[in-house]
DNA sequence: TATTGTTATACTCTATAACTATA
DNA sequence: TATAGTTATAGAGTATAACAATA
């Protein structure tokens, strides 16, 4: 930032190139932003964005079984049971037995799992609302409807 | 999608869970499945996202830095060093000792650099047109501006 | 002294296949 | 035979620190 005074090089000096205009490209970079400002906020939790989006949908009540965390989270079964071994070990969720089929578990936060994700999540919210200060309320809502259609196209 | 009669667990169910809603949550999921559909599109050129964004900021004639790749693609340095050996070990990238700087390399396409680029580009495209079908015009419109606002916010 | 590119290293994430127990 | 979860493993992606050449 100091020898390039006579050309000062920023960023944004690529932003006019035919992949800065592409949609993949910018869902891409405004994702990694978002990812390393969530995991920023989650780092006093020993949490990171995915075994935090786990243990949330165990806090949710919908008792999902590995099966549906995988598919909803994009994320193989085998790596599902690693974040659940994880948050298991530290008390956080427990996986019960599905009655109604005996080779699924079903995932349940446990009362420190709950306490846990509200804390973590004051800190995620945070980090989020932080970010989107650059958009106006109507653009976030406007972004929430679009990306909804695009997260889960052709499903 | 058998044994499930009785409780037809489709992959939506948990989409009205509290994370379901969560932006950052669609940004990730959203970006996972434009990811897989550029790279699916990719595979038949030996390319993948990242070679190809750095094979198409060479081709786009801005003579980028490797420090400049590195911020836009918001990549480390060294993880463009080994991009470019790669690209350059192919023939389809060279790195350019900038007269103004010697300790900096620009990179430039060679001729079979922009062929390759522009025919893997024809892929990219069209996946990336696939998934966008959900969309209308306006809402592609309406995305791109967010997400550029997003992707380079505190910047 | 600071910066660009490079090398090395370790850690996380992703993808695959094979195994078990149930269905 | 098919499916849910598990284990193991390899490959891709990410992050860090140290170094050489140059500013």
């Amino acid at each position: 930032m100091s020898a390039d005074t006579e050309t000062p090089l920023h960023p944004q000096r690529l932003a006019h190139s035919v992949i800065g205009a592409d949609l993949s490209f910018l869902l891409a970079r405004a994702n990694a932003v978002s990812l390393s400002a969530a995991n920023a906020g989650l780092a006093g939790h020993g949490l990171r964005i995915r075994s935090y989006c786990v243990l949330a949908l165990a806090c949710d009540g919908a008792r999902p079984s590995q099966k549906e965390i995988a598919e909803f989270l994009r994320l193989d079964p085998s790596q599902v049971v690693s974040l659940i071994d994880e948050l298991a070990g530290r008390g956080l969720v427990e996986r019960v037995p599905d009655p109604r089929d005996r080779r699924s578990n079903v995932l349940v936060a446990t009362d420190t799992g709950l306490e846990v994700h509200s804390r973590a999540r004051v800190d995620v919210v945070r980090a989020e609302e932080a970010l989107l200060t650059v958009l106006s309320a109507g653009e976030r809502d406007a972004l929430a409807n679009i990306l909804r259609k695009l997260a889960f196209a052709n499903e």
